[in-house]
DNA sequence: AACCTCGCGTTATGGTATAACGTGCCCGGC
DNA sequence: GCCGGGCACGTTATACCATAACGCGAGGTT
C-alpha cells in the first residue's frame, strides 16, 4: 500500500515538511490554510494513499470538524486547486501531491490488485498529445495521465 | 458540441460503418453484439459526445429495453472492454471510440466550457511515463490521458 | 434429459458530488 | 463607529453514479 515509488519510507518528516511548504505557499500568495484544509492535507499526507472524500469526512467527523460532505469537498477543492493534492479520477479518490511546489500535470501508476497509487513523471503536453491539440486548435490547461497495471510488490507476490 | 476534432461532419455513414465494424469484430472473436449492446453503441455513435450512463438508460427505457442501471452498465462494460467505447473519467461519461479496430490508449481533449470531447492521439507509455514505470518496476496494462482546456469553437466565441 | 454458460431483468443498496441557503468573521471604506 | 463585501464554514436536501445479489430463460454440450 505504499505509494511513493512503492517503497517504504519515513513519513514523519515529509508530512511536516509538506505542511510547512503549503503554509509558506499560502502566506506568500494570500491564501488561507484554515484548520479544516490543513487537517485534510495532513490526513492525506499521513495515509499516503488514494482516499475517498467520505473516508476523509469520517475522520473529520470524529475530530469535531463539520460532518457533512460539502465540508470535505470544499477543502479538497482548495487543496487540489493549489496543487497540494491531486484527484485520482479512476478511483474517485484524492492523494497528497508527492512533489508539491512546482505546478505540474500529475501522472499516476495505479495498481489494480492492491489499489496503491504512485505519482510518476510524465509530460503529456510534450508528445503526440501536444501535437494533436495544436492541430485541433485546442488549448490545454491541465492534463492528467493515469496508468493502471500491477505494482512491483504485487508482481512479486504472484 | 461536436467531438471529432471539434468539426462538423456527417455521422450517418460513420455510424453504420462503426456498427458494422463492431459486428465483424464480434463475429470473428465469438462475441455477441446483442440488441442492448448494439443499441447502446448506436446511441453513443449518434450523439458523439460524452454521455452519462443514466442518460443512455433513459433512452433505452423509452425503447422497451430494460430500465434499471445494471442493464446499461453491463452493456457499457462489454463495449469498453472490447474497445468500441471509452470511458471519460473526468466526466463519468462514455463516448464511442473514434478509431475502433486497433486497441489503443485513449486520449481526450475535454472542453471545460461546452463539455465537448475529442479523442486525440497520445503515446503515454512511450515518454517519461514509460521510463518512470520501468524504473519503479510497475507493469502498465492500460493508460489514459485526459486534457482539459478550451476547444477552438469556444475560443472563437470569446 | 441434465447440465453449463451467458445475457438479461429486477430489487435493493451503497458511494460520490453539488445546489442552495444561512451564519459569522475579517477588513477596508465612509 | 458602522456598513458593506468577500470569504470560509455549517446544514439540509437532493442528484448522480455504480454495483451486489438473485432469478429466469435461451442456446449449446454431453
Amino acid at each position: 500500500m505504499a505509494s511513493v515509488g512503492f517503497s517504504h519510507h519515513d513519513h514523519r518528516t515529509c508530512i511536516s515538511e509538506a505542511v510547512a511548504a503549503a503554509e509558506n505557499h499560502c502566506i506568500r500568495n494570500g491564501l488561507q490554510l484554515t484548520p479544516v484544509r490543513r487537517r485534510v492535507l495532513e490526513i492525506l499526507l499521513q495515509q499516503h494513499r488514494g482516499m475517498g472524500a467520505y473516508e476523509i469526512l469520517d475522520i473529520l467527523r470524529t475530530e469535531g470538524f463539520g460532518s457533512q460532505p460539502p465540508v470535505v469537498y470544499r477543502a479538497l477543492a482548495f487543496l487540489t486547486e493549489h496543487g497540494f493534492v491531486h484527484r485520482v479520477e479512476k478511483l474517485n479518490a484524492f492523494i497528497a501531491c508527492s512533489h508539491p511546489g512546482d505546478t505540474h500535470d500529475p501522472a499516476f501508476l495505479i495498481c489494480r490488485v492492491c489499489s496503491s497509487v504512485a505519482e510518476a513523471q510524465a509530460e503529456p503536453r510534450g508528445g503526440a498529445l501536444g501535437r494533436s491539440a495544436r492541430d485541433a486548435g485546442f488549448r490545454i490547461e491541465t492534463a492528467v495521465v493515469e496508468a493502471e497495471g500491477i505494482c512491483p510488490n504485487c508482481q512479486a507476490r504472484a
